[in-house]
DNA sequence: CGTAGGTTTGACTGATCTCAAGTTTGGTGG
DNA sequence: CCACCAAACTTGAGATCAGTCAAACCTACG
């Protein structure tokens, strides 16, 4: 082993520290996993439906995203990803991928050979259980997404989205939630909430009218926080930062 | 142990041993699970939103939903469950309830102690395969509902789900798909779809029109099962009965 | 400096919602 | 056994949010 290969996964571990307290015998762990490192431009497929996975993989550096398709060919964005994600953790016990993932930016991901993974949780309860709990907040942000897209209006689901994205940046240590630049077009946002992108083009502009956010192209700045979260709906208790 | 303990959790391990291959030991060790029964009547409350949370919900006998709202008090049911279903197992490594359980019909669940739970799973493999296997479908299943809800129009969104409740009911060995009676009301599957009940009548009733289905109140017959599949768009490998 | 992808604008359309009323059904008590 | 009631279901008409289509405008990049 490298140390090469310990600085690679440091966002990893990072991440996992966040969800369960890791010692440093679970940490070296992390980091001796084997892996085969990648970088992918934007749009980049790095999963599609229908494949047979052997890897799980680890996005270490840009932005991505998972989504699914319907037979007439509509995309639906399922969720957004930033450098520490574990893209498809699900791969560890269903070994055919039923969405497929994209880079959203030029990305570095780690493959990691889902047996190794496997071992890795069953040794090391630690990090099991870090794994296990980033899982089931993966799925209650997917419920959250349902109620979304669901529920809300338009000008509500994309606020709710952007807020999601500014606090999961946030706590991934990526900047400030008050100012930021979006990774993902407006075409991306709207297969995201189920909207056209010349919806979801207005309901910028609205949100920006309202005095919610600023707006320059893609960089964002949300003025006053609590209209914001007003706007969206927005409670951040399903992303259970607090365990 | 008594042996009415072991008849109780009989539904429990079917379902959890067509997820992973358990011994008979390990069934031993599911069916001497600790656990507090209880009777519920349709539309009783099992989990509320917020709620601090200590035991785990295995429903035996009935049906359940799971449900979240919006601040202005919407609601969307994100899922709906089956005898032999766990109801909630995030709240294994997850202490707070994101989101609100309520049972359709009447139902039996047992209450488990999420400090057993966690040291089955942590001492038998086979039972923590199969119950994050089950967690991870869980996943599968919201995200297809976010392309449902988010992507298709109002006639595949109800034909969708219809086959889901169909298939899922057949696989826990509840009756043949062809035939059934739903559980819910039409104001359920609006909920359950992002639609208005007076929406889904209509939809409901062009479905029949349609050929697809015949229905008699809540009596489902689906007549053409091909049809109803491409009327709701509906793939299932996303449920990954296959593993 | 030409091009492609992304964004913005306007006019029109349409799927789904809202509101309002009526009907059927299953359960309950007299 | 029947009358009543509440919940669920059904029907109709009008309103609206978001989609569609078409075109123009940026702006980063080769």
């Amino acid at each position: 082993m490298t140390s090469a290969q310990n600085d690679a996964f440091g966002v990893l571990v990072r991440k996992l520290s966040r969800l369960s307290a890791l010692s440093e015998a679970d940490k070296l762990a992390v980091a001796e996993l084997p892996f085969r490192m990648a970088t992918a431009p934007p749009g980049a497929h790095l999963v599609r439906e229908g494949d047979q996975v052997t890897e799980c993989c680890v996005l270490l550096r840009g932005y991505a995203f998972r989504y699914k398709t319907t037979a007439d060919g509509n995309r639906q964005i399922v969720s957004f990803h930033l450098a520490g994600d574990i893209l498809d953790i699900q791969h560890l016990l269903l070994s055919r991928a039923d969405h497929g993932i994209e880079t959203l930016t030029e990305a570095s991901v780690a493959w990691v050979p889902t047996t190794a993974l496997k071992t890795l949780v069953e040794e090391r309860r630690s990090v099991s259980e870090a794994i296990w709990r980033d899982a089931l907040i993966d799925a209650s942000i997917f419920r959250e997404w349902v109620l979304n897209v669901g529920q809300r209006d338009a000008k509500s689901r994309i606020a709710h989205m952007l807020c999601e994205f500014a606090l999961r940046r946030e706590t991934a240590g990526l900047g400030t939630p008050e100012r930021f630049e979006l990774p993902m077009s407006q075409q991306h946002i709207a297969d995201a909430t189920g909207l056209t992108a010349i919806h979801v083009n207005r309901m910028l502009m609205a949100l920006a009218n309202d005095g919610v956010l600023e707006r320059d192209r893609r960089d964002v700045k949300i003025a006053d926080w609590e209209l914001m979260r007003k706007a969206g709906d927005f409670d951040a208790s399903y992303l259970h930062m607090a365990a």
